[in-house]
RNA sequence: CGCGGGGUAGAGCAGUUGGCAGCUCGGCAGGCCCAUAACCUGCAGGUCGCGGGUUCGAGUCCCGCCCCCGCAACCA
């Protein structure tokens, strides 16, 4: 019996390119969609890009171009990536499009009418920056940014009533029907309910905003704050605003993988308004941590951003995605640096999977020209039970444990010296080796797809030749 | 001030419900010679930040303290 399986990564920002922690995000989420796709689900997997930030109206400015054609470049810079990290995501959502813009807007329609009302906010505003600043935040009455005076002004904008759901919010996240996984970042966001919610503006002028956003429906006057349509693009992207059969068929969401820096709008902002429209939650927000660079925080003012594609070019997608897999803890913070990697590339890939599958294949090739029939058996040892609390790294260790396994069997068995004398207990030996290195590869689907695939199709074919490195020593 | 995360072998890190302290790299000594100078075996190296407490038993739970690092409402 097959299961629908709806995930979906956070939508980035498009003013910046796209960096490895994003990269460790989708790829969390594309090894859950492929380990579900194998099991049999139903699978929809989601990523995209959050595209109504004033940010890129700014950026466009400074390259003196449409802001709508910053979008467009930098969008396909993202979705580049499913080709450098060989992603399977099946559906991709901009939030510039129009499904999304209606949906966004059809969310905001059906909340609760007492839940959106209008309020005089008066703050701090620097021309500058674009932004409002409390007073607090001011150093000596000035912009901490431009140094100049800000202007106080007063706008009147919407706000949710995020307080009528603070109760609701927090029995729904202690029970689990709305899951947080990690158990640390559940406890982080229900001590965050429990000191009291604020309502939060959902709205800015649309002189302020540029006129870039989703208006406001039926008030042309106002923009929609950006997470505000940020976040519905997990159901905008299944046709919410349309025939929603997609909808009906996915939502609500299994999981929705998101960084530790945005929890309170997935935990708290998104359900209260899912509440307010009268839609299911989501099950589960998976939280993953952050990667550091050499100790630091990654930053471009420090210039330790790493380039995904440009690790994916120098030492492969596999060798990348198994980095952020095995290397990258999945909920603590990790620490980046290209020794670590290649480190762990070598001892791993090459040393490990890489030279198990030269000495075996050369083995079969050399002795029995290339002919042991294998079939995949079952590992002693499973990942399920790992990857559904997604423990990517602990599947990867098993997964590696089995490989000692096999090179521990051919140097017990000794195969070369057995073919001299008992020819049919080498091939009893390589044929279990063989067998052994098919069951690793199957599990290795949905981390490697691609090496999987390779060793699969060796190992099964009619004569089992040597073949390529799969991963040259570094 | 508040919230959160850390402090475990030379380096980097794991340690789910408390039950002989592990992994990778590096070091040392063997083995093997099929393989990507790879593989296998063994050894050395830890007062698990400090001080108390609970317990038959604490890296793990409780209390206090000392360092490091994030966050403090629009950052994956």
């Amino acid at each position: 019996m097959s299961k629908k399986f709806y995930i979906t990564t956070a939508i980035p920002y498009v003013n910046a390119k796209p960096h490895i922690g994003f990269a460790l995000e989708i790829v969390q989420a594309d090894a859950l969609a492929r380990y579900h796709r194998e099991a049999g689900d139903e699978v929809l997997f989601l990523t995209g890009t959050d595209e109504n930030s004033l940010k890129n109206v700014q950026a466009a400015a400074k390259e003196d171009i449409a802001t709508q054609a910053l979008c467009d470049r930098n969008a396909a810079i993202f979705f580049d990536l499913k080709n450098a990290l060989n992603l399977s995501f099946d559906s991709f959502i901009r939030t510039t499009e129009e499904r999304h813009i209606l949906g966004a807007q059809k969310l905001w329609s059906t909340c609760k009418k007492e839940d959106i009302y209008k309020k005089k906010y008066k703050g701090f505003y620097c021309v500058g920056c674009e932004a409002f600043y409390a007073e607090k935040d001011l150093t000596d009455g000035l912009c901490p940014e431009h140094k100049t005076k800000p202007d106080l002004i007063e706008e009147e904008n919407y706000f949710f009533k995020l307080s009528n759901y603070q109760d609701e919010l927090l029995k729904l996240i202690e029970s689990d029907k709305y899951q947080v996984v990690p158990e640390t970042k559940k406890n982080e966001i229900t001590s965050f309910i429990k000191m009291g919610l604020e309502d939060f503006s959902i709205s800015r002028s649309t002189e302020r905003a540029h006129g870039w956003g989703v208006p406001v429906p039926g008030d042309e006057s106002q923009i929609m704050y950006v997470w505000f349509d940020a976040l519905s693009n997990y159901i905008t992207a299944l046709d919410y605003a349309g025939e929603q059969k997609l909808f009906n068929q996915f939502w609500p969401a299994d999981v929705h993988v998101v960084g530790k820096g945005v929890i309170r709008f997935h935990a708290v902002y998104w359900p209260a308004m899912l509440l307010s429209a009268g839609l299911e939650l989501p099950k589960e927000l998976f939280v993953h941590g952050y990667i550091n660079v050499g100790g630091e925080k990654m930053s471009k003012s420090l210039g330790n951003v790493i380039d995904p594609f440009e690790l994916v070019q120098q030492y492969g997608t596999d060798a990348v995605r198994y980095y952020l897999l095995k290397q990258v803890h999945p909920v603590e913070d990790s620490d980046f640096t290209v020794e670590k990697f290649e480190e762990v590339y070598n001892a791993d890939l090459a040393n490990g999977l890489g030279n198990l599958i030269s000495r075996t294949s050369n083995l079969i090739e050399k002795n029995f020209d290339g002919k042991i029939k294998t079939k995949s058996v079952k590992l002693k040892t499973n990942t399920d039970g790992f990857i559904k609390e997604y423990r990517f790294d602990s599947a990867l260790k098993l997964i590696q444990e089995q490989i000692t396994v096999a090179d521990q069997m051919i140097d017990r068995e000794k195969p070369w010296e057995l073919v001299k004398t008992d020819t049919n207990k080498a091939e009893e030996v390589l044929t279990d080796v063989a067998n052994k290195i098919v069951s690793i590869a199957v599990a290795l689907k949905p981390f490697l797809p691609a090496t999987a695939e390779k060793i699969i199709a060796q190992f099964t074919a009619a004569k089992i030749v040597k073949g390529e490195s799969l991963f040259p020593r570094i």
